[in-house]
DNA sequence: TCTGATTGAGTAAAGCTTTACCCAAATTGG
DNA sequence: CCAATTTGGGTAAAGCTTTACTCAATCAGA
């Protein structure tokens, strides 16, 4: 053994029961509550390795233990506005666990993607989650094979895997009612393109708002342009056209709806006096900035983060978790955009 | 030995050593191209780790090389704007050299901050990476007495560690300049609060310039406020109050640009026709999506996330690395509102 | 006081990879 | 044809922690 370390070293659990005048197995009882001691031997240990500054080697940790206590988090939104949260939901969710979260941003790259993963499986991770920013569009990665346990937030894993998504219809309709309460009539929703899978069942809880509430959907049915704020102004000039324009707008994200409200302002149609609107992500940095501040659909991001990790720890643990989708229940947060 | 790995264990080393008939030495040196051996042997051993998908297990390997090749990147940045394209730099810097980024990312709260710190530490980052949102904001953690090396990247970590910072001071020259090559003489400079570090480094590039161009700044001075759209606004209704308003105005950042260039649209003042607008972050989603597009410095993050990488890797070697500020240099990413 | 249980702490192996070192067989040179 | 290299590949230890097992000393009960 070493006589004694070098300081820029790092204290391992022989420094430290050198220091206490233990053995390597009374170290490692003490610092784990396990085995049987001596009050006062067990503080001994404590005071060594509080005085070398030891903190265990999580490497030699989970080679013994087959646990490396880290999940990686595996994302192709590089822009981070829909991985972020979600990564914050997964760490908050396995940190006291002890797990730690590695995020990897992946590119379009199938290659490079590829390689990540397995750079994670090197790393032994205990599990992945796999984050989308498009829930019908799948990494270009090969799960397939994979000897650790898998589920997915916002991209949908089939029929073998645990999927996290929000419940976008639940989040139109109450949008909608939302609307239909403040005494809204001719409700439009304009949203993203029809090929986005999302856009379509936004589109479908509008309908079924709607529906509920006795009413016709404005105009031709619901319309599908781009994600943007162009479109947003595209669609107010189309809208009020013709006559009998809506009183309302319900939009399939809050880039449209500013470029919505933008396009009203322009017009001199009062927000929300004359025309109330509401969009969807809650994408604050746009919400708060909109003039007025945008009412907008939560998916909450955080709590589905939170909830795909604790179901992978577990699936770690070997407990069953139930494959197939599971949708989280958005929530409406109200700003000035539709009045209250 | 295990005769035989159950299936949905790992390979390891000893499997792959039995399938192609070999000793597990002959497997590593295989793999890792070291040693003496037949074309054959080598072959069969390298046949024999595809088919049962064998991947070493990098803990035992950092265990051994008392490297883990994994760095963390620390943030409290939890937006993501600055701290993703950060994070994809120093990936890209280091993926090359085998070394993952594991990032985390912190909110206010310094306990759970440390508590991060710690985990990284225990998983044996080889190094870390402190990524800040804020220059003159110092993460609310203590890196004394850290045994592996650090850097800091928009974050400014004091005399003895490198830091990398873009140059504001340059970037807004940059933009000024350009400006003035386009024909404008008034620039006004409307940015964010004078106690931001950056406000002030700005403000000081828009000064130079005028100073080499032999223009006076634009009224009493910069205009310090809030990093918002609304400041935008409220600063165009303060600059175009009186007489002679500016031909141009430098935006402390897009937020703000944003903001000036809706509330010129709204006055009927021309954009770039009558007043050329440049802002500061290049935040794409932002700057493609004002009318017209926002021209705009890019601080390059990407960039200087990749070299603090390498910088990292080089300290993680044993080279010695500078301590003190770099400044990497901004680009100015030309777009509608400066009319080209 | 003797037997048997309990206590406190140590020994050694395992977990997976890398590598220094070793050895037998084959090859080379004279 | 023999000594000296070279070649091909194996053995074993190290790296750090956890834990099953062991053992001496102490204690309780009779």
């Amino acid at each position: 053994m070493r006589l004694r370390r070098r300081d820029q070293d790092k204290a391992t659990i022989h420094d430290v029961a050198a220091q206490a005048g233990v053995s390597i197995a009374t170290v490692s009882k003490a610092l784990n509550g396990r085995g049987r001691m001596t009050a006062e031997t067990r503080e001994r240990v404590l005071a060594a390795a509080k005085a070398l500054n030891f903190r265990p080697n999580a490497l030699a940790r989970g080679l013994h233990s087959k646990r490396s206590f880290t999940v990686g988090l595996l994302t192709d939104d590089v822009y981070g506005r829909f991985a972020l949260p979600v990564m914050q939901g997964v760490t908050e969710g396995l940190i006291d666990h002890g797990v730690s979260v590695f995020l990897c941003a992946l590119e379009e790259n199938p290659v490079l993607a590829q390689s990540h993963l397995d750079a994670l499986m090197e790393k032994q991770v205990d599990g992945i989650v796999v984050a989308g920013r498009r829930v019908d569009r799948i990494l270009p990665v090969d799960f397939g094979g994979l000897t650790v346990p898998v589920v997915h937030v916002m991209s949908e894993g089939g029929a073998e895997v645990a999927s996290f998504l929000p419940d976008e219809e639940q989040g139109a309709r109450v949008a909608v009612a939302h609307l239909v309460a403040l005494g809204r009539r001719r409700i439009a929703h304009v949203t993203g393109p029809a090929r986005f899978r999302v856009a379509g069942e936004r589109a479908e809880g509008w309908c079924a708002a709607l529906r509920d509430a006795g009413l016709a959907p404005h105009g031709p049915g619901a319309m599908y342009g781009r994600w943007s704020e162009a479109w947003g102004h595209e669609a107010v000039a189309a809208l009020w056209g013709g006559d009998a324009p809506p009183d309302a707008v319900f939009c399939g994200n809050d880039q449209i709806a500013r470029g919505v409200i933008d396009g009203l302002r322009e017009r001199g149609v009062r927000v929300p006096g004359d025309v109330a609107v509401v969009g969807f992500d809650n994408w604050e940095i746009v919400a708060e900035e909109t003039r007025p501040p945008l009412s907008s659909v939560d998916m909450n991001l955080r709590e589905l983060g939170r909830q795909a990790g604790l179901a992978l720890l577990q699936e770690i643990n070997g407990e069953e978790v139930a494959p197939g989708v599971r949708r989280l229940p958005c929530t409406l947060k109200v700003r000035a955009s539709s009045g209250a």
